[in-house]
DNA sequence: TAATTAAGCAACTAATCGGTTGCAAATATA
DNA sequence: TATATTTGCAACCGATTAGTTGCTTAATTA
């Protein structure tokens, strides 16, 4: 079974789990009050969450806390950091054409 | 038919194509002798990528260049804004306890 | 203690996914 | 012109996915 990061946040659902839970840990019950679908549906989108470890638990009597496990959505900006580097690197040469047009201008 | 960013970077062979092509546009044929796979399969997964936008094509004669789309990507960049916000934010906290775990010491 | 509430687990289903093979169209080369 | 090369498209297949319903367990509360 693949389990990773990039999987976890393929579906739209998760998404906005993700989101909802992102400043404050939330049960299941009430992350289900925020969808259309069941609880037993959001609990299984918790599930892929929690094995890809984007989410952790805290029990507190009956009630599970799910809250977001923020270094893991870290790597998700890892992956990205080489595509930011490219896109900065072509911004400059684009900062420097832009440049180069001012000077014309003179 | 969901066709998104997130979904397209939720296959590891799309990840990796992305990664390929993200210097220099390629054709189908040269992308696929880097897996193992067959041809038809790198295919579809450009496609995907094509329809989701990440990724567009260049005709030259009877090849065709496949090059990655930087500003699609940066769309992922832009959803995880608000979180890179939350742990910079908490990592100024740290910051600040440390600061006076520092001034106790004094 | 009995009823209610919160949550996880298992089985089932329709849809989608990633991959394959086979074929057709268009361009390049002998 | 005949042949080889590059590519896309369609049909099919097994595995996975997202969702459902039904059930059990554990902690509250009346």
């Amino acid at each position: 079974m693949r389990r990773d990061v990039f999987q976890a946040i393929a579906d739209p659902t998760r998404r906005a789990i993700i989101v909802l839970i992102a400043l404050q840990a939330m049960t299941p019950n009430a992350i289900a009050d925020h969808f259309d679908s069941t609880r037993q549906a959001v609990s299984k989108h918790l599930r892929v969450l929690t094995e890809c470890e984007l989410v952790t638990q805290t029990q507190k009597g009956r009630e599970i806390y799910y809250q977001l496990e923020l270094n893991k959505m870290k790597e998700i900006d890892q992956w990205l950091g080489p595509f930011r580097k490219i896109w900065e690197s072509r911004f400059n040469q684009l900062d420097q054409v832009l440049l180069k047009m001012k000077t014309k201008k003179k």
